[in-house]
RNA sequence: GCGGCUCUGGUGAAGUGGUUAACACGUCGGAUUGUGGCUCCGAUAUGCGUGGGUUCGAUUCCCACGAGUCGCCCCA
């Protein structure tokens, strides 16, 4: 059915714009406000930059991205998400050439081959923020901050962030080994998915539905007992700025990203009300990523946040603000002469830059007026066989139904005036 | 990718194994011919997600597929 849009996939209709665009102005303002730049990278790449970037072994790269040969025989994939892109641009264009710390914001759509449900699609936009060559936590609590802050100022209630650490190459691999130990003793408990987990990335089962009652599951080793020096005093040192800045946080142990790039600190803020899909933004420290793709040693922090779903979000509040009408003037004829004055009319009028508009289907004067109504346009200015005669046009207020009939010459002012 | 539920016009929906598929909103037109928001009148699904099957006959029963939704999974 070619009158159906792919599965997955959603038309922005008109009237669900101005939440698009009310969430976009305020991306934009915060990302000011904290000296992040806007940066547009391409829908899509070759693909080994998300199996390198993001992981062969992660469900997103191993089954859900959108993957095709290019007629010159390149294989393409349509991003999964933005963040290995923004990295590669940051390497190819150099960006990191102007200083240390280079603060990148993005929004755009990714795509996902995911079954669809609520909060879910296919095609899904997402806005996000990456800081690149800096390791020093405060950038980790700054990046928190404008995911929370940003949030927050839309007016969002029953909010939770939640962090956690995933500690680095130095001591994750400890606390994998721990873990695997651990639940390998469990082994015949686990549910089917955590018993292919436990080989492949055991920290995933942690965060398991399916087994998170079991009683195994908490004396499972905290990271904790595993954490670097260095890694225990970043997540110290985040906690205490965060803390500083008066943000309530939940020290979330099972909190675990899906993308092999995460190092240190990993958060999530969720919107309960959501049900399944109530993560509204998440992200982490990448120290790896930089590297792996092939730039030098580089540290860098980020996060997404799903537009969708902050839109769902917005709606279960009613917190999206109201389209405004602002139609100055509906212009209503009476006859094939009146007609061409009227567009030789309406033609001046937007030239000033005034909201104008006018029957194109030559219906009945009662049928115009109707239109004009509904359209909630400040004025319908009527011309006749009179007006056409005297070169004049009856303005009409529709609020107050005064209407006085003035020269033609005059219209645009007068109606400037009361815009 | 797995499981549950759902699928009637632009919208909300009622309904039946068999002659015109209720009702409401919306839209369009009209109520003596140059004027709106109220009221009144009229029109508006050759069609009941798609494709098969059962049946003399299906929108109503069965199957498959599709889409949506909820949960799983995954994640934003």
């Amino acid at each position: 059915m070619i009158t159906n849009a792919p599965r997955g996939t959603k038309d922005i209709l008109p009237e669900q714009i101005t939440g698009w665009n009310y969430i976009e102005d305020e991306v934009r303002k915060i990302c000011a406000a904290y000296g992040y730049e806007e940066i547009r990278t391409p829908i899509f790449e070759h693909t080994e930059l998300f199996q390198r970037g993001i992981g062969e072994t992660t469900d997103v790269v191993s089954k859900e991205m959108y993957t095709f040969t290019d007629r010159g025989n390149r294989s393409i994939t349509l991003r999964p998400e933005n963040t290995a892109s923004a990295v590669r641009a940051y390497l190819q264009n150099k960006l990191y050439a102007a200083g240390n710390l280079v603060k990148l914001f993005y929004i755009g759509s990714m795509f996902r081959y995911d079954r669809p449900q609520a909060g879910r699609l296919r095609e899904f936009h997402q806005f996000g923020v990456e800081a690149l060559g800096e390791k020093n936590p405060a950038v980790d609590a700054e990046i928190i901050l404008l995911a929370w802050n940003f949030l927050k100022n839309l007016g969002l209630d029953e909010l939770e962030l939640k962090i956690n650490t995933v500690g680095c190459p130095a001591c994750r691999p400890v606390y994998r080994q721990k873990l695997i130990h651990y639940f390998s003793e469990y082994h015949d408990e686990l549910c089917g998915d955590c018993k292919s987990r436990l080989e492949k990335n055991p920290l995933r089962i942690l965060d398991c539905k399916v087994d998170a009652d079991k009683d195994f599951m908490d004396d499972a080793p905290k990271i904790e007992t595993c954490l670097c020096d260095e890694c225990r005093e970043h997540f110290a040192r985040v906690q205490e700025l965060l803390t500083a800045a008066g943000v309530e946080f939940k020290i979330d142990s099972r909190l675990v990203r899906g993308l092999d790039y995460y190092t240190k600190t990993a958060f999530e803020i969720q919107y309960t009300p959501l049900g399944a899909q109530s993560a509204l933004a998440g992200g982490g420290r990448y120290d790896g990523l930089v590297e792996e793709i092939g730039g030098a040693p580089t540290p860098g922090i980020g996060f997404a946040a799903g537009i969708e779903r902050i839109l769902i979000a917005l709606e279960k509040q009613n917190l999206i603000p109201a389209a405004q009408k602002n139609l100055d003037a509906f212009i209503v004829t009476a006859g094939r002469e009146a007609e061409v004055c009227g567009f030789k009319l309406l033609n001046n009028l937007r030239k000033k830059n005034i909201a104008a508009t006018m029957d194109f289907a030559s219906r009945s004067m009662k049928a115009q007026m109707k239109q004009a109504a509904k359209s909630g346009a400040k004025f319908a200015l009527i011309i006749g066989e009179d007006e056409v005669n005297e070169n004049a046009v009856t303005v009409k207020n529709l609020e107050t139904s005064a209407q006085n009939k003035i020269s033609i010459d005059e219209v645009a002012a007068m109606v400037m005036r009361n815009a």
